[in-house]
DNA sequence: CGTCTATTTGAATGTACTCAAAAGCGGTGG
DNA sequence: CCACCGCTTTTGAGTACATTCAAATAGACG
C-alpha cells in the first residue's frame, strides 16, 4: 500500500473528499531504486518530487575540488529533492542516491503545479513542508556555526538516531562538514 | 506610504480584489524601532512577523558561552522574524535588534493564521516565502560545509553587496562564523 | 572631551585537515 | 564457500587554518 503512508503524509495538513484523493493519487508514480543507484544526477534537470515509500536516500552536492557534501537523508515517510532546482527549473546541482533498495513515489513539477492551481487546498500542504524544511535548515546553520565537530555528531546521533544505522562514516562526515578521519577520532574517543 | 511597498510585496505572487486588500492591511500595524532597540528577545513570546518598512535589522542568537550568531539580516521590503518559534508559539530562542533606526509593519500571528483561513489566495503567498527561505538556509548550510572563512566573505560580499554599509565587521563575522579578529586579518590581506 | 565599544595586530594555541599506510569489511566471481 | 578486489575505517605524524588572549589604536556617541 505505497500510496496509504502518502495519503496519510498529506492529510496531516488537508482534508480531502474521494474526488481529490483521487486526483492526488493519480500525480504519483511508483519507482524502484536500487541501493547506489542515482535518482537524479547533477547537471541534469529535476523534474521529480519524492516521497519515500521504502528504504532510504541521500542527496549531496561536489565542490570544485571533488569534496562531497551529503545535503539530507530521507527515510521512509520523507520528501527529497533539490529543491531549488525543482522550483526554479534549472539543472540540478545536487545528486540523489538510494542508500538501501527503495521505493519512491514521485510526483513532477507540472503536476504539483496543476495540483496547486486545480485545488489550492494542497497549498497549506505545501506550505507546512516548506516551513518545517526551512526551520530545520536555520537550526543546522545555527549549530553549524557555534557547536564544534564532536558536538555535532552528538547532536545528530541524539536527533536522527535512525538515520545513523543506514549510513556509513564518510557519508556521516560529509552531512556534518568534517573529514571521516576524524570522525573516526571522535568516536574512538568516546568508547 | 508604508503599505504600498507591503502591498507590492505581496502581489507578487497573489492578485488581491479592494476587500481583500482592505482586510490584509488592516491585520497590519507600523511600529518605529530605535538603533539599538529589541524587537524580540530571547524566551520572549514571539507573537509578530515583520515587514521591514525602512531601515535595517538584524536576528542573532547566543550560545552557553555567551557567543553571538547573526542568524540573517534584513533591509527595506525584507520579512524577519524567529520563524520556528512564531510558527510553534514558542518561547524565542533569538534577538531582533534595529542596526538602524527603522520602521516595520507587523502582523500577528493570530492575525496571520486568521488571514490564511479566511483568504486561501495567502498561502500561495506564504509558502513562496518558506519555499525561497529554505533554498537559501541550505545554499548557506553547503556555503558552511564548504568553504573557507575567505571565500565565505567574499560570497557574502558578492551577494548582498549593500548590507555590508549596515553592519560593523563583527556582526559580519558573527554570520560568517568566525571571529572577527580573523576576518581583520582577511580584510587586511586583500589590501 | 571622555567613555565605551570596535578594530587591529601579534604571539601562542588548538581544532581539525592532509597524507600515507595498514587493517577491516562487503560484495563478486570462480 | 572461499579468495580476491575495492572501498571504508583506523591510526599516526606533520601541517594549516582559525581561535584565544592581550594590548594598542581607532571610532562612535553622549
Amino acid at each position: 500500500m505505497p500510496f496509504a503512508n502518502l495519503l496519510k503524509n498529506i492529510q496531516k495538513h488537508v482534508n480531502l473528499n474521494a474526488e481529490e484523493e483521487a486526483y492526488l493519487l493519480s500525480l504519483f508514480s511508483e519507482k524502484a531504486v536500487d541501493k547506489k543507484e542515482m535518482l537524479l544526477h547533477e547537471g541534469q534537470p529535476c523534474h521529480y518530487f519524492y516521497f519515500v515509500y521504502k528504504g532510504a536516500l541521500r542527496s549531496y552536492c561536489l565542490d570544485k575540488q571533488g569534496k562531497e557534501s551529503t545535503i539530507m537523508f530521507a527515510l521512509q515517510n520523507w520528501w527529497i529533492t533539490d529543491m531549488f532546482c525543482f522550483l526554479n527549473d534549472k539543472p540540478a546541482i545536487m545528486f540523489i542516491e538510494a542508500l538501501q533498495d527503495s521505493v519512491v513515489l514521485q510526483i513532477h513539477k507540472k503536476s504539483l503545479d496543476n495540483l496547486l492551481l486545480k485545488y489550492p487546498k494542497f497549498e497549506k500542504w505545501f506550505r507546512v513542508l516548506m516551513q518545517n524544511a526551512y526551520t530545520r535548515e536555520q537550526l543546522r546553520v545555527i549549530d553549524n556555526l557555534t557547536l564544534s565537530a564532536e558536538e555535532k555528531y552528538d547532536k545528530f546521533l541524539a536527533k536522527y538516531p535512525l538515520i545513523v544505522n543506514e549510513i556509513t562514516q564518510k557519508q556521516l562526515a560529509s552531512y556534518l562538514g568534517i573529514t571521516p578521519e576524524f570522525l573516526s577520532v571522535i568516536r574512538k574517543n568516546k568508547l
